[in-house]
Formats: structure tokens, sequence, C-alpha cells
DNA sequence: GGATGCATTTCGATA
DNA sequence: TATCGAAGTGCATCC
């Protein structure tokens, strides 16, 4: 089983390569001069030039250009591809329901099409998540402040459920709100949320304290923390030499870096 | 000017074709058996597979599998891409600064590699985006309210822009924050800090009004607007006839859509 | 299927 | 360059 590759084919006969191709799964590239338009979510009409589609196997489209990380159109997995020849053009349409979206490329001119047989893992292995600050932390919670004791991850509140539930030296329910990176505003927010959520579900008299738990905040997000009384502790995903992973950590409950 | 094509080339004819591709400013696919590390922002590991790797002259690296959208990794555009055959194996590597991070695409075995070059429009026409709900309601501010009159967009705050500032029909200062789609949490809290900015600047006694203008929203962000004193208007960047793009359109102060 | 939040989000606009 | 918010965001998870 090896690649299957067409240059300049007729139409008819990518057609046929791209129905073959489908039926056995295989993974295919088309390059050419075409148009495409989309409608669902949105609408979107792109002029005639020299792209790459892609098509998966799993239903997934990609239009791309020569620029850009993102593809100038696409569809997303379980849509179902289609292809016709209509008025001289090749056409493939992707579609799928709810939404309702539909992706049309048009051919005038095929300059080369192949069939990839692709195997071999797709299972890719990522560290410096937030899922790995929060076993950082719940290895050694000091490093959120002296004290803390975590009770619960994913608690569920009102507002959703809070990344880490514990307590403080003196016993107060702490919320703990984890990002991987800088933080804007929304997080401020966020973490506002869940405190006044649990401050309501919390029936003794002792109040939430909420704690922001990044590498760094911006001036703004900085500024609500204060005004909502929340705290900030500086925190990366792994230490710069304990990962690979840049981010510096540091636990001054009120220090952070540019 | 054409598609170049090797079909199963020694990974010093890869490399040549590569460097002679980067060199004439092409997009580049190279299909084959190989390993991708990435360090940077994150760090990953991908163990040995089939994948369709992609080079952009922009500096973008895409690694495809047979699934997903999206790319299983990359590189986003800006980055250097650089060829060497190393230990038997054909490397691929994409690095850039600022962020510090590094792709490392490492084939076994090159099926296929082929230089496209690419011409034509990237342009691509998009309706239905927050922008055009806001042109929808400039044009007729009673989709809004009866009697909303806009004073300005991207109006600044300590909070931010805000989308569209006005007066209601009794001269009351109106802030409205759009949407494209359906809204959960985040965009109440959002309008929420714009309407407390606003609240402080503005000098007199009248209350800052805040509307939150979407096609619907979730049970929870009512809750928060409800709670915030905020109010839903639910409306669509286009009428469902008037563009192609899905989505009703409403003036009802408080109703929504499922 | 809807809701919620993370993501190596990407991307554009702006200060 | 950093910040901020939109996006046809995509995606997993949980209900």
């Amino acid at each position: 089983m090896s690649v299957t590759t067409l240059h300049r084919p007729t139409h008819r006969d990518a057609l046929e390569a791209l129905s073959a191709a489908f039926e056995r799964g295989e993974m295919v590239t088309v390059f050419g001069r075409c148009t495409v338009e989309y409608d669902g979510r949105a609408a979107s009409s792109l002029g005639a030039g020299d792209r790459l589609l892609i098509l998966k196997p799993d239903g997934t489209a990609l239009v791309h250009t020569d620029e850009q990380r993102t593809p100038v159109n696409w569809q997303p997995p379980g849509s179902e591809h289609r292809v016709a020849v209509r008025d001289g053009r090749l056409r493939v349409r992707s579609e799928r329901e709810s939404p309702a979206e539909t992706l049309d490329v048009r051919f005038e001119r095929v300059h080369q099409l192949s069939a990839l047989p692709v195997t071999g893992g797709r299972a890719v292995d990522v560290h410096g998540s937030e899922e790995d600050l929060r076993q950082r932390i719940l290895q050694n919670p000091d490093l959120v402040e002296p004290g803390f004791e975590p009770a619960a991850t994913e608690r569920e509140t009102a507002a959703g459920p809070v990344d880490v539930f514990g307590h403080d030296d003196e016993g107060r329910p702490v919320v703990v709100e984890l990002k991987r990176r800088r933080v804007g505003p929304d997080a401020a927010g966020q973490l506002g949320r869940y405190v006044e959520a649990l401050d309501r579900e919390v029936p003794d008299g002792a109040e939430v304290r909420g704690m922001l738990v990044a590498p760094s905040v911006t001036d703004r997000a900085r500024e609500l923390l204060a005004e909502k009384g929340l705290s900030f502790v500086s925190l990366a995903p792994a230490a710069a030499d304990d990962g690979g992973v840049a981010g510096a950590a540091s636990t001054a409950s009120d220090a952070d870096e540019a």
C-alpha cells in the first residue's frame, strides 16, 4: 500500500481517484486552482487561486493557502465529502448537519492529487498544561501558600466547577483558579464568579478566599483582582529546569513578572 | 512553473528538493513516517507514524494525521524552517524566538514530497460576524430597543472598549455588548465589567444600563445578567433570509430561543 | 445534544 | 511589543 498520485488529471480521473480514496479510508490532498464557498454558522466566499485541499477520512476538510496556520476555509470532522464534475469544474462538497454547514470547493484545474494511506499513532503527549500545574500544586500545596490544604478538584458550584478547593492555615475556605499562562481580565472575572457562588453555598460566616495561580497577570487583571479582594500567586506549570517548559516559579502572594 | 514531486526519495534528494523549494518561496508537503518533538510554550512528543507535514513560505509548519481539524503539531508563521540529514533521518526543524519554540520532525522514511507553487488570492470574504451585527444595529437602532440612539462604537473605558455606547429614550447611558452567537457566563461578566467601569466615569447620577445583544443566552448567563441588572436582546448578525446565515432575529427584551 | 472551560488556541487591532 | 477580545474558534468533558 503506497501513495497514489495524479499529475494534472482530467476532472473525471480526479473524481475517480477521490472516490476510490474515500472508499479506502485514505487521506487526500488536492492542489489546484479553485474557488471556495462556505455557508453555515457564517458565510464566506473566496475567489480563484491555487490552494491545497486536504480531505480526511474522518470528514475533516481543510483549504490552505501559502500563509497562516489557520486554513482559509474548512469543514469540521463528521462532515461528508462528495465529489462531482459540473460545468467543467471538479466540485468537492463537504457537508454536515447540526449545525448545518456546507463547504464547496470548485476546481477549475487540478495540478496534483494524492491519496495518502495514513497509519501509525496519533496520540501526542503534551506537557505544561493546566493539568500539570494542578498536579504540581497537589504535590506541593505550599506553592500556593504555606499551610494551604487542598480538599477537592473540580468542586462543583452554581457558577461551575472550581479548579482546586481547599482551606488555608486558619481553616478558611479557599478557591484556586489555575491558568497555564499569563492571564487577563477574563480569568479575574471567572475566579470572582466562583468565589461569589461559594460564598452563598458555604453556610458558616467564614468568608471564601479566592486565589489566581498563573505565571503572571496583566495590569487590568491585577486591578480587577484587587477590587474583588482576590489574591494572585505566580506559578508556572513546570519550573524552567524541570521539564523544558518556559516559565519561572515563585510563591510570593503578590508578586508577578512581566 | 508547476508542481515538483518526488516519490520515495532518498533523504539527500529530499533535502535538496526542500532547500530548493524554500528558496523559490514554495509551499511544501512531505508525507512519510516520522516522529515529532515540540518544545516551547508547552512541550510534546509524538511517536512514529505516517503524517503529512506542510511547510509554508511564511514560516508556518503543520503536522496532520488522518483525524481532526487541528494539526497534531505545528509551528506558527514567522518560524524558520531548516533541513538536515542526521543519523539516517531527514530532520526538518522549525524554530522561532519570542516566544522561543522549536518543532522537530524526523522522517525515517519519506513516501512523497511535493513543492507547490502557490499563487492567487488569499482574501476570504466572511459574512455573519460581530461586525455585521454592529452594522445591522447602527442601521436600525430600534432593533436594540425602541428609542435607542447609538453615540459611539469602540468607546474606551477603564475596562476596555465598549462595542456600542449610546442612550435610551430617556437619555440614560447604555452599554451594548455584541456577540454573533449564543453566549455563556463570560459574556455576561464582560458586559458587567464595562457597565461598572462606565458607572464610575459618568459623573451625573444617571445609572448606566447594560445590554447584551446576541442570538441567545445560556441559563447560567441569564442568571448572571439578572443578578447584575443587565438586559438581553435576541438578535443575530443577519436575518435568516437576509444573507444565508442561520439565526433568527427578535427584539423582545427578555426573550430568547433554545 | 447542550453547556462549560482549556488551548502550544490563532488572529487582528490598538496603544 | 503587549494587551485585549473575536473566531465559522476547536476540543474534551460532563451532564
